[in-house]
DNA sequence: GCTTAACCTGGACGC
DNA sequence: GCGTCCAGGTTAAGC
């Protein structure tokens, strides 16, 4: 049994039997960008305007998880939402082993328990604004200073935190944020995207990106695809970290290069155009179904060998 | 339908 | 120290 550290607030602990876990997987793995680890190996991180501490012994996706979260105690049902442990990973990553079981036998033994998260659908696809040209290092140094700069503090934290955690600003902020600001804080040629995003998403009926979620995978890649700035890349990431699309395959440089080094071997060399993008995807949901976008998550983290 | 260039910036690398 | 390349992409123009 393990023991989290000795702190000054009060640790919830949270069984991962039937809904294992790897943290530290899971918060590194690029779908988000916003934890930081600190002493003792304790994450902190936000949930839009919640402020989120967790700790699990490193080891086994089986170790219990533990957590708080700041100012209000207790908030459960936004820890088990945020990290869809809803989602049955023992089932798929049983059914993948069945179909493909040389291909991804290694990255999961690796990574097992490593998630995709539910995150809140406009951080998700602000936060993806900044990922062209980038690596993930200054992306995640990008979205804290956007997050600083716009957002506001979250109160309560205990003492033990590294730093202030700041809720991920609203699109009323982003909409009047000062261009040049943005551009200066490692945004670039991205800043005026952000800006214009966020108008145009103020434009449109309150709730309409979390409407998303109850659409089909389709009809909201199109619907996300059509807004000035976002490809089928940032498309598919916003699709499967936020919207609940699990099949939706982010083709970046690294998800290609694994699959067409294990299993595509026709558009090795092509240049990245929709149809290629498409027979990518496509191979992936054929191999790995219905949560194929779980399955590249694993290619992808240890691809990025982080 | 495909190719190419432009768009910011900082870290890694070779010299 | 300096130049070059590259990094989780998107868009528009030209072919």
């Amino acid at each position: 049994m393990s023991h989290p550290p000795e702190i000054s607030f009060r640790w919830n602990l949270l069984e991962t039997t039937h809904s294992p876990i790897n943290l530290a997987s899971t918060l590194r793995s690029g779908q988000s960008f916003r934890w930081r680890k600190g002493e003792l190996d304790i994450w902190w991180g936000t949930i839009e305007s919640t402020g989120v501490v967790l700790w699990q012994e490193s080891g086994s996706a089986k170790n219990p998880l533990y957590w708080q979260t700041f100012p209000e105690q207790d908030n459960k049902s936004i820890i088990i939402d945020y990290l869809a442990l809803d989602i049955d990973l023992d089932r798929m990553t049983n059914e993948w082993l069945a179909a493909a079981p040389d291909v991804l036998g290694e990255c999961l033994r690796i990574n097992h328990g490593l998630r995709i998260l539910r995150q809140p659908p406009q951080e998700c696809f602000f936060a993806f604004q900044c990922a062209s040209c980038n690596t993930v290092v200054k992306i995640e140094r990008s979205v804290a200073q956007l997050a600083q700069r716009y957002g506001c503090e979250i109160p309560g934290l205990p003492k033990e935190s590294p730093v202030p955690l700041y809720a991920f600003p609203t699109l009323e902020a982003l909409a009047n944020a000062d261009d040049a600001v943005l551009r200066s804080q490692l945004w670039g040629y991205r800043a005026p995207r952000v800006i214009a995003l966020a108008k145009e998403l103020l434009d449109r009926p309150e709730g309409w990106l979390e409407s998303l979620r109850s659409k089909s995978y389709d009809e909201a890649h199109t619907l996300l695809s059509s807004l000035h700035g976002i490809g089928p890349k940032i498309a598919d990431c916003i699709c499967l970290f936020s919207l609940d699309k699990h099949a939706a395959v982010p083709v970046d440089t690294h998800v290609r290069q694994v699959a067409e080094r294990l299993f595509l071997f026709e558009t090795t060399g092509k240049s990245l155009t929709p149809t290629v993008y498409q027979a990518i995807r496509s191979a992936y949901i054929s191999r790995f179904g219905e949560y194929a976008g779980w399955a590249q998550q694993y290619f992808f983290f240890v691809e990025l060998g982080r």
